[in-house]
DNA sequence: CAAAACAAACCGTCAAGCCTGTTTGTAAAT
DNA sequence: ATTTACAAACAGGCTTGACGGTTTGTTTTG
Protein backbone atom coordinates (compact mmCIF):
# COMPACT_ATOMS: atom_id res chain seq x y z
CA UNK A 1 0.00 0.00 0.00
CA UNK A 2 2.92 2.67 0.00
CA UNK A 3 4.09 4.04 -3.34
CA UNK A 4 4.22 2.48 -6.33
CA UNK A 5 7.76 1.13 -6.87
CA UNK A 6 8.28 2.23 -9.89
CA UNK A 7 11.07 4.86 -9.97
CA UNK A 8 11.30 4.28 -13.35
CA UNK A 9 14.41 2.03 -13.92
CA UNK A 10 15.88 1.35 -17.19
CA UNK A 11 15.28 -1.60 -19.34
CA UNK A 12 18.65 -2.61 -18.56
CA UNK A 13 18.16 -2.44 -14.94
CA UNK A 14 14.54 -4.38 -15.68
CA UNK A 15 15.75 -6.48 -17.86
CA UNK A 16 19.17 -7.63 -15.65
CA UNK A 17 16.86 -7.87 -12.39
CA UNK A 18 14.48 -10.24 -13.81
CA UNK A 19 16.80 -12.42 -15.29
CA UNK A 20 18.67 -12.37 -11.71
CA UNK A 21 15.67 -13.40 -9.84
CA UNK A 22 14.94 -16.37 -12.83
CA UNK A 23 18.70 -17.51 -11.59
CA UNK A 24 18.00 -17.47 -8.30
CA UNK A 25 14.65 -18.95 -8.35
CA UNK A 26 16.17 -21.76 -10.55
CA UNK A 27 18.86 -22.79 -8.25
CA UNK A 28 16.60 -22.16 -5.04
CA UNK A 29 13.78 -24.52 -6.68
CA UNK A 30 17.05 -27.31 -7.88
CA UNK A 31 17.96 -27.28 -4.26
CA UNK A 32 14.42 -27.76 -2.37
CA UNK A 33 12.73 -29.67 -4.62
CA UNK A 34 15.29 -30.96 -7.48
CA UNK A 35 15.97 -30.67 -10.87
CA UNK A 36 13.22 -32.78 -11.53
CA UNK A 37 10.46 -31.59 -9.39
CA UNK A 38 11.09 -27.51 -11.03
CA UNK A 39 9.27 -27.11 -14.00
CA UNK A 40 9.84 -23.86 -15.74
CA UNK A 41 6.67 -22.61 -14.45
CA UNK A 42 7.87 -23.26 -11.03
CA UNK A 43 10.44 -20.70 -11.40
CA UNK A 44 8.80 -18.52 -12.84
CA UNK A 45 6.24 -18.22 -10.21
CA UNK A 46 9.20 -18.84 -7.80
CA UNK A 47 10.91 -15.31 -9.29
CA UNK A 48 7.40 -13.46 -9.46
CA UNK A 49 7.40 -13.44 -12.97
CA UNK A 50 5.08 -14.42 -15.83
CA UNK A 51 6.76 -17.78 -17.80
CA UNK A 52 6.38 -15.60 -20.71
CA UNK A 53 9.28 -13.34 -19.47
CA UNK A 54 11.09 -16.42 -18.61
CA UNK A 55 10.93 -17.88 -22.20
CA UNK A 56 11.98 -14.20 -23.51
CA UNK A 57 14.70 -14.21 -21.33
CA UNK A 58 15.87 -17.75 -22.27
CA UNK A 59 16.08 -20.00 -25.48
CA UNK A 60 14.98 -23.14 -23.25
CA UNK A 61 14.78 -24.77 -19.82
CA UNK A 62 18.09 -26.25 -20.30
CA UNK A 63 19.80 -23.06 -20.73
CA UNK A 64 18.09 -21.18 -18.08
CA UNK A 65 19.38 -24.52 -15.61
CA UNK A 66 22.81 -24.02 -17.05
CA UNK A 67 22.76 -20.41 -16.15
CA UNK A 68 21.69 -20.93 -13.03
CA UNK A 69 24.00 -23.32 -11.86
CA UNK A 70 26.88 -20.94 -13.77
CA UNK A 71 25.86 -18.04 -11.92
CA UNK A 72 25.57 -19.90 -8.58
CA UNK A 73 29.22 -21.29 -9.09
CA UNK A 74 30.57 -17.66 -10.18
CA UNK A 75 29.08 -16.66 -6.84
CA UNK A 76 30.85 -19.23 -5.45
CA UNK A 77 34.22 -18.46 -7.08
CA UNK A 78 33.90 -15.05 -5.75
CA UNK A 79 33.50 -16.33 -2.11
CA UNK A 80 36.61 -18.36 -3.02
CA UNK A 81 38.78 -15.46 -3.91
CA UNK A 82 38.06 -13.37 -1.21
CA UNK A 83 38.90 -16.57 1.46
CA UNK A 84 41.80 -16.73 -0.33
CA UNK A 85 43.43 -13.21 0.17
CA UNK A 86 43.10 -14.14 3.80
CA UNK A 87 44.65 -17.61 3.34
CA UNK A 88 47.80 -15.57 1.95
CA UNK A 89 48.47 -13.21 4.60
CA UNK A 90 48.09 -16.70 6.73
CA UNK A 91 44.95 -15.62 8.79
CA UNK A 92 43.52 -19.17 8.18
CA UNK A 93 45.26 -22.58 9.75
CA UNK A 94 44.94 -25.53 7.01
CA UNK A 95 42.00 -26.55 9.14
CA UNK A 96 39.84 -23.25 8.89
CA UNK A 97 39.99 -23.98 5.00
CA UNK A 98 38.74 -27.17 5.13
CA UNK A 99 36.05 -26.62 7.40
CA UNK A 100 35.76 -23.44 4.86
CA UNK A 101 35.27 -25.58 2.08
CA UNK A 102 33.34 -27.71 3.62
CA UNK A 103 30.93 -25.21 4.98
CA UNK A 104 30.74 -23.60 0.80
CA UNK A 105 30.25 -27.38 -0.61
CA UNK A 106 27.57 -28.72 1.83
CA UNK A 107 25.81 -25.38 2.59
CA UNK A 108 23.97 -25.82 -1.09
CA UNK A 109 27.17 -26.11 -4.02
CA UNK A 110 27.22 -29.93 -3.56
CA UNK A 111 23.71 -30.59 -3.54
CA UNK A 112 23.10 -28.83 -6.50
CA UNK A 113 25.50 -30.46 -7.97
CA UNK A 114 24.29 -33.49 -7.36
CA UNK A 115 21.12 -32.59 -8.80
CA UNK A 116 22.00 -31.80 -11.99
CA UNK A 117 25.27 -34.36 -11.93
CA UNK A 118 22.75 -37.02 -13.81
CA UNK A 119 21.81 -34.47 -16.76
CA UNK A 120 25.43 -33.82 -17.25
CA UNK A 121 26.06 -37.46 -17.72
CA UNK A 122 23.62 -37.98 -20.44
CA UNK A 123 22.86 -34.69 -22.17
CA UNK A 124 26.57 -33.85 -24.02
CA UNK A 125 25.74 -29.96 -24.75
CA UNK A 126 24.80 -29.44 -21.40
CA UNK A 127 28.01 -30.73 -20.29
CA UNK A 128 30.10 -28.44 -22.46
CA UNK A 129 27.34 -25.77 -21.79
CA UNK A 130 29.19 -26.37 -18.21
CA UNK A 131 32.62 -27.16 -18.38
CA UNK A 132 34.20 -23.64 -18.64
CA UNK A 133 32.58 -22.10 -15.62
CA UNK A 134 33.57 -25.86 -14.03
CA UNK A 135 36.70 -25.29 -14.91
CA UNK A 136 36.93 -21.58 -13.49
CA UNK A 137 36.09 -23.26 -10.45
CA UNK A 138 38.83 -25.81 -10.12
CA UNK A 139 41.10 -23.14 -10.88
CA UNK A 140 40.30 -20.70 -7.70
CA UNK A 141 40.75 -24.05 -5.71
CA UNK A 142 44.18 -24.77 -6.77
CA UNK A 143 44.51 -21.15 -6.18
CA UNK A 144 43.14 -20.86 -2.84
CA UNK A 145 45.05 -24.35 -1.67
CA UNK A 146 48.11 -22.99 -3.31
CA UNK A 147 48.12 -20.26 -0.88
CA UNK A 148 48.10 -22.83 2.36
CA UNK A 149 50.88 -25.50 0.66
CA UNK A 150 53.02 -22.82 -0.40
CA UNK A 151 53.61 -21.41 3.21
CA UNK A 152 54.28 -25.06 4.02
CA UNK A 153 57.25 -24.91 1.26
CA UNK A 154 55.21 -27.86 -0.21
CA UNK A 155 55.32 -28.32 -4.10
CA UNK A 156 52.30 -27.69 -5.98
CA UNK A 157 52.15 -30.65 -7.62
CA UNK A 158 52.16 -32.67 -4.11
CA UNK A 159 49.85 -30.41 -2.58
CA UNK A 160 47.39 -30.66 -5.60
CA UNK A 161 46.87 -34.37 -4.62
CA UNK A 162 46.12 -33.08 -0.96
CA UNK A 163 43.05 -30.65 -2.49
CA UNK A 164 41.67 -33.08 -4.79
CA UNK A 165 41.31 -35.79 -2.36
CA UNK A 166 40.19 -33.07 0.13
CA UNK A 167 37.75 -32.23 -2.37
CA UNK A 168 36.69 -36.03 -3.55
CA UNK A 169 36.58 -36.73 0.21
CA UNK A 170 33.92 -33.90 0.72
CA UNK A 171 32.11 -34.66 -2.17
CA UNK A 172 31.66 -37.99 -0.82
CA UNK A 173 30.51 -37.10 2.30
CA UNK A 174 27.72 -35.04 1.64
CA UNK A 175 26.44 -37.44 -1.23
CA UNK A 176 26.31 -40.13 1.47
CA UNK A 177 24.06 -37.63 3.84
CA UNK A 178 21.32 -38.34 1.49
CA UNK A 179 20.89 -42.27 2.43
CA UNK A 180 22.55 -41.60 6.10
CA UNK A 181 21.72 -39.26 8.46
CA UNK A 182 24.51 -39.08 10.84
CA UNK A 183 25.95 -35.93 11.75
CA UNK A 184 28.67 -37.20 14.26
CA UNK A 185 29.66 -40.01 11.11
CA UNK A 186 30.96 -36.82 9.50
CA UNK A 187 32.22 -34.35 11.99
CA UNK A 188 34.33 -37.27 13.28
CA UNK A 189 35.45 -38.05 9.41
CA UNK A 190 36.60 -34.51 8.63
CA UNK A 191 38.26 -33.85 12.18
CA UNK A 192 40.43 -36.83 11.11
CA UNK A 193 40.31 -35.60 7.57
CA UNK A 194 42.36 -31.75 9.10
CA UNK A 195 44.44 -33.90 11.20
CA UNK A 196 45.73 -36.16 8.26
CA UNK A 197 46.48 -32.85 6.08
CA UNK A 198 47.93 -31.04 9.11
CA UNK A 199 50.53 -33.92 9.01
CA UNK A 200 51.08 -33.90 5.56
CA UNK A 201 51.73 -30.17 5.85
CA UNK A 202 53.64 -30.59 8.71
CA UNK A 203 55.62 -33.49 7.32
CA UNK A 204 56.72 -30.84 4.31
CA UNK A 205 58.20 -28.59 6.05
CA UNK A 206 62.01 -28.90 4.61
CA UNK A 207 64.16 -28.94 7.63
CA UNK A 208 65.80 -31.40 7.17
CA UNK A 209 67.00 -33.34 3.69
CA UNK A 210 66.37 -36.99 5.28
CA UNK A 211 63.14 -39.59 5.01
CA UNK A 212 60.06 -37.53 5.77
CA UNK A 213 58.71 -38.79 9.22
CA UNK A 214 55.31 -37.90 10.55
CA UNK A 215 53.32 -38.69 13.94
CA UNK A 216 50.24 -39.32 12.59
CA UNK A 217 47.28 -38.21 15.60
CA UNK A 218 45.34 -40.44 17.14
CA UNK A 219 41.68 -40.86 16.28
CA UNK A 220 38.20 -41.74 17.80
CA UNK A 221 38.80 -41.50 21.91
CA UNK B 1 13.30 -69.96 -36.22
CA UNK B 2 14.33 -72.45 -34.11
CA UNK B 3 11.93 -74.28 -31.72
CA UNK B 4 9.34 -72.00 -29.62
CA UNK B 5 11.14 -72.02 -26.14
CA UNK B 6 7.93 -72.59 -24.40
CA UNK B 7 8.74 -75.93 -22.37
CA UNK B 8 5.51 -75.00 -19.83
CA UNK B 9 7.56 -72.97 -16.80
CA UNK B 10 5.48 -72.97 -14.03
CA UNK B 11 3.87 -70.16 -12.96
CA UNK B 12 6.53 -69.29 -10.45
CA UNK B 13 9.28 -69.62 -13.38
CA UNK B 14 7.37 -67.54 -15.73
CA UNK B 15 6.41 -64.74 -13.66
CA UNK B 16 10.53 -64.25 -11.56
CA UNK B 17 11.75 -64.27 -14.71
CA UNK B 18 9.74 -61.29 -15.80
CA UNK B 19 10.37 -59.62 -12.95
CA UNK B 20 13.91 -60.14 -13.12
CA UNK B 21 14.25 -58.83 -16.47
CA UNK B 22 12.23 -56.09 -15.60
CA UNK B 23 14.47 -55.46 -12.64
CA UNK B 24 17.60 -55.83 -15.08
CA UNK B 25 16.12 -53.27 -17.98
CA UNK B 26 15.53 -50.73 -15.14
CA UNK B 27 19.34 -50.71 -13.85
CA UNK B 28 20.43 -51.03 -17.18
CA UNK B 29 18.14 -48.05 -18.36
CA UNK B 30 19.47 -45.90 -15.33
CA UNK B 31 22.47 -46.72 -16.02
CA UNK B 32 22.63 -45.66 -19.58
CA UNK B 33 20.10 -43.06 -20.01
CA UNK B 34 19.39 -42.01 -16.35
CA UNK B 35 16.43 -41.99 -13.88
CA UNK B 36 14.80 -38.85 -15.68
CA UNK B 37 15.18 -40.23 -19.25
CA UNK B 38 14.23 -43.86 -18.27
CA UNK B 39 10.23 -44.40 -18.51
CA UNK B 40 8.20 -47.30 -17.66
CA UNK B 41 7.76 -47.66 -21.59
CA UNK B 42 11.36 -47.90 -21.99
CA UNK B 43 11.42 -50.75 -18.81
CA UNK B 44 9.26 -52.82 -20.33
CA UNK B 45 10.43 -52.56 -24.04
CA UNK B 46 14.16 -53.43 -22.70
CA UNK B 47 12.65 -56.10 -20.71
CA UNK B 48 11.16 -57.66 -23.79
CA UNK B 49 7.86 -57.37 -22.15
CA UNK B 50 4.51 -55.68 -22.10
CA UNK B 51 3.84 -52.26 -19.92
CA UNK B 52 0.74 -54.60 -18.84
CA UNK B 53 3.04 -57.03 -17.27
CA UNK B 54 5.24 -54.32 -16.42
CA UNK B 55 1.94 -52.89 -14.22
CA UNK B 56 1.13 -56.27 -13.06
CA UNK B 57 4.53 -56.67 -11.15
CA UNK B 58 4.80 -53.62 -9.80
CA UNK B 59 2.51 -51.31 -8.34
CA UNK B 60 4.47 -47.86 -9.46
CA UNK B 61 7.24 -46.87 -11.72
CA UNK B 62 8.59 -46.07 -8.12
CA UNK B 63 8.38 -49.06 -6.91
CA UNK B 64 10.11 -50.33 -9.63
CA UNK B 65 12.81 -48.63 -9.27
CA UNK B 66 12.98 -49.10 -5.78
CA UNK B 67 12.83 -52.69 -6.12
CA UNK B 68 15.34 -52.71 -8.97
CA UNK B 69 18.04 -50.63 -6.84
CA UNK B 70 17.29 -53.33 -4.03
CA UNK B 71 18.55 -56.05 -6.58
CA UNK B 72 21.28 -54.50 -7.51
CA UNK B 73 22.51 -53.83 -4.13
CA UNK B 74 21.37 -57.42 -3.33
CA UNK B 75 23.94 -58.55 -5.67
CA UNK B 76 26.62 -57.02 -4.93
CA UNK B 77 26.37 -57.55 -1.13
CA UNK B 78 27.10 -60.73 -2.44
CA UNK B 79 30.21 -60.26 -4.48
CA UNK B 80 31.63 -58.11 -1.22
CA UNK B 81 30.76 -60.90 0.81
CA UNK B 82 32.13 -63.70 -1.19
CA UNK B 83 35.32 -61.50 -1.31
CA UNK B 84 35.17 -60.83 2.17
CA UNK B 85 35.95 -64.42 2.94
CA UNK B 86 39.35 -63.74 0.46
CA UNK B 87 40.62 -60.66 2.53
CA UNK B 88 39.74 -63.31 5.77
CA UNK B 89 42.31 -65.67 4.72
CA UNK B 90 44.79 -63.24 4.03
CA UNK B 91 44.53 -63.48 -0.17
CA UNK B 92 43.75 -59.88 -0.20
CA UNK B 93 46.10 -57.04 0.46
CA UNK B 94 44.69 -53.78 1.35
CA UNK B 95 45.34 -51.94 -1.74
CA UNK B 96 43.50 -54.98 -3.66
CA UNK B 97 40.88 -54.35 -1.41
CA UNK B 98 40.64 -50.68 -2.28
CA UNK B 99 40.79 -51.55 -6.20
CA UNK B 100 38.28 -53.82 -5.86
CA UNK B 101 35.96 -51.46 -3.47
CA UNK B 102 36.69 -48.79 -6.34
CA UNK B 103 35.76 -51.39 -9.32
CA UNK B 104 32.63 -51.91 -7.37
CA UNK B 105 31.96 -48.42 -7.58
CA UNK B 106 32.73 -47.62 -10.26
CA UNK B 107 31.59 -50.57 -12.72
CA UNK B 108 28.13 -48.90 -12.00
CA UNK B 109 27.26 -49.37 -9.01
CA UNK B 110 27.59 -45.12 -7.89
CA UNK B 111 26.91 -43.86 -11.30
CA UNK B 112 22.99 -45.63 -10.67
CA UNK B 113 23.49 -44.17 -7.30
CA UNK B 114 23.79 -41.03 -8.68
CA UNK B 115 20.82 -41.54 -10.31
CA UNK B 116 18.37 -41.95 -7.95
CA UNK B 117 20.06 -39.98 -4.78
CA UNK B 118 18.25 -36.76 -5.80
CA UNK B 119 15.06 -38.71 -5.55
CA UNK B 120 15.84 -40.17 -2.42
CA UNK B 121 16.63 -36.62 -1.29
CA UNK B 122 13.25 -35.53 -1.59
CA UNK B 123 10.75 -38.27 -1.71
CA UNK B 124 11.30 -39.49 2.13
CA UNK B 125 8.82 -42.81 0.90
CA UNK B 126 11.66 -43.63 -1.50
CA UNK B 127 14.26 -42.96 0.92
CA UNK B 128 12.78 -45.06 3.25
CA UNK B 129 12.13 -47.80 0.96
CA UNK B 130 15.91 -47.92 0.45
CA UNK B 131 17.03 -47.62 3.87
CA UNK B 132 16.91 -51.43 4.77
CA UNK B 133 19.21 -52.22 1.99
CA UNK B 134 21.47 -49.51 2.26
CA UNK B 135 22.12 -50.49 5.62
CA UNK B 136 23.14 -53.84 4.43
CA UNK B 137 25.21 -52.35 1.92
CA UNK B 138 27.04 -50.83 4.93
CA UNK B 139 27.24 -53.60 7.18
CA UNK B 140 28.75 -55.54 4.54
CA UNK B 141 31.54 -53.49 3.97
CA UNK B 142 32.04 -53.33 7.98
CA UNK B 143 32.42 -56.36 7.38
CA UNK B 144 35.12 -57.06 5.18
CA UNK B 145 37.02 -53.91 6.21
CA UNK B 146 36.73 -55.52 9.56
CA UNK B 147 38.13 -58.24 8.07
CA UNK B 148 41.48 -56.63 6.80
CA UNK B 149 41.60 -54.00 9.85
CA UNK B 150 41.07 -57.35 12.52
CA UNK B 151 44.69 -58.80 10.55
CA UNK B 152 46.47 -55.22 11.36
CA UNK B 153 45.32 -55.53 14.99
CA UNK B 154 43.26 -52.39 14.52
CA UNK B 155 40.82 -51.00 16.87
CA UNK B 156 37.50 -51.64 14.90
CA UNK B 157 36.54 -47.91 15.70
CA UNK B 158 39.47 -46.87 14.56
CA UNK B 159 39.80 -49.20 10.83
CA UNK B 160 35.79 -47.74 10.66
CA UNK B 161 37.19 -44.36 10.28
CA UNK B 162 39.98 -45.27 7.72
CA UNK B 163 36.45 -47.34 5.92
CA UNK B 164 34.42 -44.31 6.11
CA UNK B 165 37.18 -41.96 4.57
CA UNK B 166 38.02 -44.41 1.73
CA UNK B 167 34.19 -45.18 0.81
CA UNK B 168 33.75 -41.28 1.35
CA UNK B 169 36.33 -40.54 -1.23
CA UNK B 170 35.54 -43.50 -3.80
CA UNK B 171 32.05 -41.79 -3.67
CA UNK B 172 33.87 -37.89 -4.73
CA UNK B 173 35.94 -39.43 -7.46
CA UNK B 174 33.35 -41.10 -9.00
CA UNK B 175 31.22 -37.86 -8.70
CA UNK B 176 33.76 -35.78 -10.07
CA UNK B 177 34.65 -38.83 -13.47
CA UNK B 178 31.16 -37.14 -14.91
CA UNK B 179 32.56 -33.31 -15.22
CA UNK B 180 36.18 -34.16 -15.28
CA UNK B 181 37.75 -36.47 -17.58
CA UNK B 182 41.54 -37.36 -16.54
CA UNK B 183 42.20 -41.08 -15.78
CA UNK B 184 45.69 -39.99 -14.52
CA UNK B 185 44.39 -37.78 -11.56
CA UNK B 186 42.22 -40.51 -10.38
CA UNK B 187 44.95 -42.88 -10.94
CA UNK B 188 46.89 -41.12 -8.99
CA UNK B 189 44.75 -40.00 -6.22
CA UNK B 190 43.79 -43.79 -5.45
CA UNK B 191 47.58 -44.60 -5.91
CA UNK B 192 47.85 -42.13 -2.85
CA UNK B 193 45.10 -43.02 -0.91
CA UNK B 194 46.23 -46.58 -1.20
CA UNK B 195 49.72 -45.47 0.43
CA UNK B 196 47.75 -43.36 3.29
CA UNK B 197 45.75 -46.73 4.13
CA UNK B 198 48.64 -48.85 3.90
CA UNK B 199 50.86 -46.49 6.36
CA UNK B 200 47.92 -46.17 8.46
CA UNK B 201 47.92 -50.18 8.70
CA UNK B 202 51.51 -50.34 9.64
CA UNK B 203 51.23 -47.73 12.12
CA UNK B 204 48.39 -49.77 13.73
CA UNK B 205 50.57 -52.71 13.83
CA UNK B 206 50.94 -53.37 18.26
CA UNK B 207 54.78 -53.17 18.25
CA UNK B 208 55.82 -51.09 20.78
CA UNK B 209 53.50 -48.88 23.11
CA UNK B 210 54.94 -45.54 22.41
CA UNK B 211 53.84 -43.04 20.18
CA UNK B 212 52.78 -43.92 16.53
CA UNK B 213 54.99 -42.77 13.97
CA UNK B 214 54.46 -43.85 10.54
CA UNK B 215 56.38 -43.07 7.09
CA UNK B 216 54.30 -41.36 4.46
CA UNK B 217 55.64 -42.35 1.10
CA UNK B 218 56.40 -39.86 -1.17
CA UNK B 219 54.13 -39.12 -4.30
CA UNK B 220 54.26 -37.58 -7.23
CA UNK B 221 57.43 -38.46 -9.01
C1' DC C 1 11.58 19.65 -26.28
C1' DA C 2 7.76 16.82 -27.99
C1' DA C 3 6.05 13.41 -30.79
C1' DA C 4 6.53 9.54 -33.39
C1' DA C 5 8.78 5.34 -34.50
C1' DC C 6 11.06 1.63 -32.89
C1' DA C 7 12.84 -2.00 -29.80
C1' DA C 8 12.82 -4.56 -25.83
C1' DA C 9 10.50 -6.59 -21.93
C1' DC C 10 6.69 -8.92 -20.50
C1' DC C 11 2.12 -11.52 -20.32
C1' DG C 12 -1.27 -15.35 -21.04
C1' DT C 13 -2.98 -18.94 -23.97
C1' DC C 14 -2.55 -22.87 -26.98
C1' DA C 15 -1.26 -27.17 -28.96
C1' DA C 16 1.55 -31.21 -29.18
C1' DG C 17 3.93 -34.79 -26.91
C1' DC C 18 4.92 -37.81 -23.32
C1' DC C 19 4.16 -40.44 -19.31
C1' DT C 20 1.79 -42.86 -15.73
C1' DG C 21 -1.83 -45.52 -13.91
C1' DT C 22 -6.31 -47.77 -15.06
C1' DT C 23 -9.27 -50.74 -17.28
C1' DT C 24 -10.62 -54.23 -20.23
C1' DG C 25 -9.47 -58.40 -22.68
C1' DT C 26 -6.72 -62.88 -23.69
C1' DA C 27 -3.59 -66.80 -22.81
C1' DA C 28 -1.46 -69.97 -19.79
C1' DA C 29 -0.97 -72.70 -15.66
C1' DT C 30 -3.01 -75.21 -11.71
C1' DA D 1 -12.83 -73.91 -13.98
C1' DT D 2 -10.47 -70.60 -11.68
C1' DT D 3 -6.63 -68.02 -10.79
C1' DT D 4 -2.52 -65.99 -12.32
C1' DA D 5 0.31 -63.91 -15.87
C1' DC D 6 0.39 -61.04 -19.58
C1' DA D 7 -1.31 -57.76 -23.38
C1' DA D 8 -3.48 -53.73 -25.40
C1' DA D 9 -6.21 -49.80 -25.51
C1' DC D 10 -7.55 -45.73 -22.93
C1' DA D 11 -7.78 -41.48 -20.19
C1' DG D 12 -6.06 -37.75 -17.51
C1' DG D 13 -2.37 -34.79 -16.16
C1' DC D 14 1.71 -32.23 -16.77
C1' DT D 15 5.31 -29.87 -19.27
C1' DT D 16 7.54 -27.43 -22.77
C1' DG D 17 8.05 -24.40 -26.54
C1' DA D 18 5.46 -21.25 -29.70
C1' DC D 19 2.77 -17.35 -30.62
C1' DG D 20 -0.11 -12.99 -30.64
C1' DG D 21 -0.74 -9.16 -28.07
C1' DT D 22 0.47 -5.42 -24.47
C1' DT D 23 3.29 -2.43 -21.79
C1' DT D 24 7.48 0.05 -20.99
C1' DG D 25 11.65 2.27 -22.35
C1' DT D 26 14.73 4.36 -26.01
C1' DT D 27 15.90 6.67 -30.09
C1' DT D 28 15.03 9.52 -33.89
C1' DT D 29 13.03 13.38 -36.03
C1' DG D 30 10.72 17.76 -36.64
Amino acid sequence: MAQQPKPRRSQAERSAETRQRLLDAAVTLMHERGLAGTSTNDIAETAGVSRGALTHHFESREELIAAAIEDMLDKVIGELKSYATRVAEGESSSDALIEFLYGVMSDRLFYVTLEYLPEARHNAMFRSRLVPVVSRWHAALDEIWGELTARYGMKPEAGRDLLNATMCLIRGMIAQTILRDDPPYYRRLLDFWKASIRAQLAAARPERGGPRIVTIPLRGQ
